[in-house]
DNA sequence: GTGTTGAGTATTTTT
DNA sequence: TACTCAACAC
C-alpha cells in the first residue's frame, strides 16, 4: 500500500510533483531510491497512470530488479512498469523493430569475450602480429570510439592517436583494417556488442518516423535513475523516447557521484537537461539518513577539493558516531592483517554481523592481499563480479550449446563447443574449417555439414566432426517435451559434461553453477510460460552477475570494487588502498581525471552508515615502482576529520610522511659519488635513465635495483654516477 | 595434430 | 597473481 507518511518534506514534494519534466538532485543516501519508487507507485495508484505505459531506466540489471520488486511490494496488483538498463530496453525495442534497420530479427549479444574472438580471428586472417597493438588494447580502442562516437576516418594527427591509446602513427592502418573487419563480421553474422545496442537504436529512433511514434505513443512517463552516469548516446535516446507534447520525465541523479565519464558520462547533462525541457522543476535532496556525521564530514570536505561542481553539503540528523579510523601499515599484509583483525573484533563482540561489513577498493586486483588474510582467518566472504556468473566457463559452455541448437549458424558457440568435451577436434582443424568457410563463401556450419555429408577432401579428421555432427542432430531431435529445462538436461547428459567438469578443478563449485544454471531457467519458464529458449537466451545475453549474488553474501563479508558498490550502503566500510598511485590510480593521475577519482572516493565514503575506515600501506609497490605514500585524498580530507592508526613495527621515516607538509614527498641527495655512504634494502635512488626505483638487494658493488615497468628489477654498480640516491 | 606445462608479462572502473 | 603464449610430450 502507498504510504506518503515517511517522506520528508521535498521527498514529499518530488514524489507528488505535478506532470511536465523534473530533475532531482539527490546527494548519497538521501532516499534518491525511495523518491524514484514511491514517484512510480504514486502515478500509478494516485494519478491512474497504465503500469504497462511506464517506462523507468536504472544503471545496472541488479537496481531494475531491485527496483521492480519494491514497486511490487507497493503496488496492489501486479502490473510492473517496463524497467531496466538502456541496454535492455534498447534490446527490446531492436527484436521489434530492427527490420526497419534492414536487419534480421535473430541477432545475436556478443560480451567482451567474444569480441576478443573476433578480434583474434581478424588478427589471424590478416596475418596481423599483435606487436604495437594487441587484441585487447584493440577492443578498447574499438569501445572507445563507439561510445564516444568518433570518427576515426576524420583523425589526421598524431596527437588525436594519442588520445584514444594508440601512439604510433604507423600502426594506424592496421588499427584502421582492424576496425572495419570487426565491422564487417559483426554485420555479417548478425551480431551487435553493447555499444551497437544503443547505437543501432539510437539510429532506429532517429531516422524512422513511423517507429519512433510508436514508441513515443507506447510510453506516458519515462523515469531516469542515477542520471549523472548517462552518457550522451543515452540522453539522446531518452529525447526520442520522450513524447514531445507531454515532456513527462522524471530524473534522479548525484553530479558528485558521476563515475563513469570513462563510458561517456559527462557533467554537463544536468544543463543539457534543463536546456532540453525549459520548464524543468528542480528539487534538491541533501539531508541524509544514512550515515553518522564524522562520516558525513570526510566526504563533503574531500568532495569540496574538486573544482567542477555545484556547492552542496550533505547533513544529517544523525549522531556524530564514532571516530573514522585512518590505518597506516608498514605493508600490505599488515594493512590486510589490520583489518581482519578488526572485523574479527567486531564479530566476536557482536557488535556487527559479517554481512553488514564491506571491503572497497579501487581496483579488482586489490581484493588478492585481503582475500588471504580473511582466508587465513576463516572469515567468511564474497567477492562480487570476481567472476561473473555468465563469464563462468561451464556456464558459457553450456549456453553455448542452447545458443547452437537455437540457431546452428552461431560460429562463435560452435566454435566454443566443438571440442568441449574434449573430442579431438582442436585448433589446427577449427583454423582450417573456417579458412575453408572463407574461401568459399560458407558459414562455419554448413563447411561442417558438407564434410561430414563427405563433400569435403581434407585432411581432417572427418570421423571426430562426424561424431560431432551425429551428437548436434541428436540434441535438435530430442523429442521436446516443452520444458526448456529438459533440452539444457538432455546436453548435460548427451555430453557427458559433468565427467568433463570432474576433471578440471574445482568440480563442486562448478557443478553448482551448473545446478543454479538450471534453476535459473527453470525460473524463467515458469514466470514467462510462453516464452522460448530464443527468449532466455536473449535476456541472459546482458545480464553479467547472477540473481543470487545476494544469496551468497548472506553471511559473509562482502568485497567489492567501488563502482560496483555504487547504490550500496553498508553499517561497516573499509576503503582499502588509499595510496598515491593506487586511489587516485597512476593512469588517471597521467590522464588527468583527478576529479573523477575524488567523486570515486566520495561514492566509497558516502556508502558506510556507522563506521568507516581508510586504509594503506607503505611498503614496496611494483605499481608505483617505489615505496607507495599515503593517498592526497587523505591530506585533503584533512587530519582533524579522522583518527590515525600505525601498525606496531612501522619504520616509517620522516620522507615517508612528508606528505602531510610538503607537495613532493622525496628530496633528491646530492649526486652520490662517495663510495662511503652505504645503501641499505628499501633505499630509494633515482637512475638517469630508469627512473626512480627501489634497492632489493645489495651483493658486493652491485645494486639490484627495482624499477618502473618495462625496467623492471637491474643490477647496477654501486657508485656509477647514474645513481643519486633520495634523502631520507 | 592435440593437450599440457612453464616462463614471462601486465595490472581501472562495466553494460 | 592470473593470464597469455610458446615450447614440449603424447
Amino acid at each position: 500500500m502507498l504510504d506518503l507518511s515517511k517522506l520528508n518534506h521535498n521527498q514529499l514534494k518530488a514524489v507528488t510533483a505535478d506532470d511536465g519534466p523534473i530533475l532531482i538532485i539527490a546527494g548519497a543516501g538521501t532516499g534518491k531510491t525511495r523518491v524514484l519508487t514511491t514517484r512510480i507507485a504514486y502515478l500509478i495508484e494516485h494519478e491512474g497512470y497504465d503500469p504497462q505505459r511506464i517506462l523507468a531506466f536504472t544503471f545496472t540489471n541488479k537496481a531494475a530488479s531491485e527496483m521492480r520488486n519494491r514497486i511490487n511490494n507497493m503496488l496492489i496488483n501486479n502490473y510492473v512498469p517496463w524497467i531496466g538498463t538502456y541496454h535492455s530496453i534498447c534490446l527490446k525495442i531492436l527484436k521489434q523493430d530492427i527490420n526497419a534497420l534492414g536487419r534480421e530479427q535473430n541477432f545475436n549479444i556478443i560480451d567482451e569475450h567474444d569480441q576478443l574472438g573476433i578480434i583474434s580471428d581478424i588478427y589471424k586472417e590478416g596475418e596481423i602480429y599483435a606487436k604495437d597493438i594487441k587484441p585487447k588494447k584493440a577492443l578498447e580502442v574499438i569501445e572507445k570510439i563507439k561510445t564516444a562516437e568518433i570518427d576515426i576516418t576524420k583523425i589526421n594527427s598524431i596527437h588525436q592517436l594519442k588520445e584514444l591509446g594508440i601512439y604510433k602513427w604507423e600502426s594506424f592502418p592496421t588499427f584502421k583494417y582492424i576496425v572495419a573487419q570487426y565491422e564487417k563480421k559483426l554485420l555479417r553474422n548478425n551480431l551487435v556488442d553493447f555499444n551497437d545496442l544503443l547505437i543501432l537504436t539510437h539510429k532506429l529512433l532517429a531516422e524512422h518516423v513511423v517507429v519512433r511514434e510508436k514508441w513515443q505513443n507506447k510510453f506516458d512517463y519515462i523515469l531516469v535513475d542515477e542520471f549523472q552516469d548517462t552518457n550522451y548516446m543515452q540522453f539522446r535516446l531518452l529525447n526520442l523516447l520522450i513524447n514531445p507534447n507531454k515532456q513527462n520525465v522524471f530524473a534522479v541523479g548525484d553530479p558528485d557521484q558521476t563515475i563513469y565519464t570513462w563510458r561517456g558520462a559527462y557533467p554537463n547533462i544536468f544543463d543539457d537537461y534543463l536546456n532540453n525541457f525549459k520548464h524543468t522543476k528542480t528539487y534538491v535532496l541533501d539531508l541524509n539518513y544514512r550515515s553518522t556525521k564524522k562520516i558525513l564530514k570526510v566526504a563533503n570536505s574531500l568532495i569540496a577539493h574538486n573544482q567542477q561542481r555545484i556547492e552542496k553539503d550533505l547533513v544529517t540528523n544523525n549522531d556524530f558516531g564514532d571516530n573514522v579510523i585512518c590505518y597506516i601499515g608498514d605493508t600490505s599484509q599488515q594493512e590486510s592483517h589490520y583489518i581482519v583483525q578488526q572485523i574479527a573484533g567486531m564479530i566476536k563482540n557482536k557488535s556487527y554481523a559479517y554481512h553488514e561489513i564491506a571491503v572497497l577498493y579501487r581496483a579488482k586486483h586489490l581484493s588478492r592481499n585481503i582475500e588471504q588474510e580473511l582466508i587465513n582467518n576463516n572469515i567468511p566472504y564474497y567477492v562480487f563480479g570476481d567472476i561473473r556468473f555468465y563469464q563462468r566457463r561451464e556456464i558459457k559452455d553450456l549456453i553455448s550449446y542452447l545458443k547452437v541448437l537455437v540457431k546452428p549458424n552461431d560460429e562463435i558457440a560452435l566454435k566454443r563447443i566443438i571440442n568441449v568435451p574434449t573430442r579431438g577436434i582442436g585448433q589446427k582443424t577449427v583454423d582450417a574449417i573456417h579458412k575453408y568457410a572463407t574461401a568459399n563463401n560458407l558459414s562455419f556450419y554448413e563447411v561442417l555439414v558438407k564434410c561430414a555429408n563427405d563433400e569435403i577432401d581434407s585432411e581432417w579428421n572427418k570421423k571426430n566432426i562426424k561424431t560431432f555432427m551425429l551428437l548436434l542432430e541428436r540434441l535438435t531431435n530430442e523429442p521436446k517435451s516443452g520444458a526448456l529445462v529438459d533440452t539444457l538436461q538432455f546436453i548435460i547428459n548427451a555430453t557427458k559434461y559433468k565427467d568433463y567438469l570432474k576433471e578440471l578443478d574445482q568440480f563442486e563449485e562448478r557443478w553448482d553453477n551448473v545446478t543454479e544454471l538450471i534453476a535459473s531457467l527453470a525460473e524463467y519458464q515458469s514466470k514467462y510460460p510462453n516464452n522460448n529458449m530464443a527468449n532466455f537466451l536473449d535476456e541472459i545475453s546482458l545480464y553479467t552477475d547472477s540473481n543470487d549474488a545476494k544469496l551468497h553474501a548472506r553471511n559473509s563479508v562482502s568485497l567489492m570494487t567501488i563502482h560496483f558498490a555504487k547504490g550500496t550502503e553498508f553499517k561497516v566500510v573499509f576503503i582499502i588502498g588509499m595510496n598515491e598511485d593506487i586511489f587516485p590510480s597512476s593512469r588517471t593521475l597521467q590522464e588527468d581525471d583527478l576529479e573523477e577519482e575524488r567523486r570515486i572516493a566520495y561514492v566509497a565514503i558516502t556508502r558506510s552508515m556507522h563506521k568507516l575506515y581508510l586504509t594503506c600501506n607503505l611498503a614496496f609497490s611494483p605499481i608505483a615502482a617505489n615505496k607507495l605514500t599515503p593517498s592526497r585524498f587523505l591530506k585533503e580530507i584533512g587530519k582533524d576529520k579522522y583518527h590515525e592508526e600505525h601498525s606496531e613495527m612501522i619504520s616509517i621515516s620522516k620522507a615517508d610522511l612528508q606528505w602531510y607538509d610538503s607537495e613532493k614527498p622525496f628530496v633528491v641527495e646530492e649526486q652520490y659519488s662517495d663510495t662511503n655512504i652505504k645503501f641499505k634494502i628499501g633505499d630509494v635512488i633515482v637512475h638517469t635513465l630508469f627512473g626512480s626505483g627501489v634497492i632489493v638487494g645489495i651483493n658486493g658493488d652491485m645494486l639490484d635495483v627495482a624499477f618502473k615497468a618495462p625496467w623492471g628489477v637491474k643490477s647496477l654498480i654501486k657508485n656509477h654516477k647514474s645513481i643519486k640516491r633520495l634523502k631520507n
